[in-house]
DNA sequence: ACGACATATCGATGATCGTCGAAGCATGAG
DNA sequence: CTCATGCTTCGACGATCATCGATATGTCGT
C-alpha cells in the first residue's frame, strides 16, 4: 500500500502526475544536459559562451583542453547536434558561438524546478 | 597561425583563458549535468522537484517511469550521488526531496553563460 | 598546380552506462 | 517469530561513449 493512501482518506495526495513535461520534450532536454555532462565539453562550451561577441575558432579551443584534435572536433559536434552552439566557417577557420535560445531553454527548466518561481 | 594573431597586432584578442572555472569544479558540474542527462532520471528529478513540501516516496516514483524497480533505484542513486536529491527513510518508505543548493549551483552556472548577466 | 594548414570523418578500442532478474536487508503487521 | 513489503545491492549483458591515429575535405599562399 502506498504511504500516500494510508488510512481512510486523510493523508491522501495527488498520486497522479504533476504538471510534468511531456516525455518527448523531456528527451530533448536530456540530450541538452548530456552535451554538458562531460568535463571537456563543459569547458569547451564555457570558453565559447564567455567569448560572446566574436566567437572562438577551433584552433584556439584545441589548446585549452589538452585533447587530440579529432577528440575536440568530436566534442564540438556533440555540442552542435545538441543545439547548444553554432559553427560558422570563415575562410580557413571555423568559429563557434553559443546558441542562446537553447541555452536559455535548459536554464529555464532548471529554474522552474527550484522552489522559487511561484511564491503563491 | 591562429586567426587571432594575423597581421601585425590588429585583430588580436586574449587567447589566454577567460575567467573560466577551474578544472575540478568543472568536473563537479559535469557530474551534475550527467545526472540530468537521462530521460528517466530527468523525469524522476522533475517529479521530485515539483512536490516540494512533502517529497515523494520511491513507490510513487516507480509508477511514473515504467522501469523495473532496481532500475529506478539505480537512477535515484545517481541523482543522490550527484547531490541533486536527498533520501530520507521514514519507516518502511524512503522519501526523496530535491537538494536545492546543488540545483541552484547548476542553474547559476548556465545563467552566467547566457549573454545577459553583465550588460556593461 | 602544389604544399601547408584547419577541421571533419572513419574505424578501432577500452570504459562507462542503462537495464533487468535475483538476492539481500530492513521494517512493520499478524 | 514469521512473513510480506519497500528498497537497495549484485552480477550480467548489450549499447553507447571518449579517445586516438589515420585519412579525407576544403582553403589559402606561392
Amino acid at each position: 500500500m502506498s504511504p500516500r493512501s494510508v488510512d481512510t482518506s486523510a493523508d491522501r495526495c495527488r498520486v497522479a502526475s504533476p504538471p510534468a513535461a511531456n516525455p518527448e520534450s523531456l528527451a530533448g532536454l536530456a540530450t541538452g544536459f548530456a552535451a554538458l555532462a562531460d568535463p571537456v565539453r563543459l569547458q569547451l562550451f564555457e570558453t565559447i559562451a564567455l567569448s560572446r561577441t566574436t566567437g572562438v575558432c577551433v584552433c584556439d579551443l584545441q589548446v585549452s583542453v589538452d585533447r587530440s584534435q579529432p577528440t575536440v572536433s568530436h566534442h564540438l559536434r556533440v555540442l552542435r547536434e545538441a543545439g547548444l552552439v553554432t559553427a560558422d566557417k570563415r575562410g580557413r577557420w571555423v568559429w563557434y558561438q553559443v546558441a542562446t535560445p537553447r541555452l536559455e531553454e535548459l536554464t529555464r527548466m532548471l529554474g522552474q524546478l527550484s522552489p522559487r518561481p511561484r511564491p503563491n
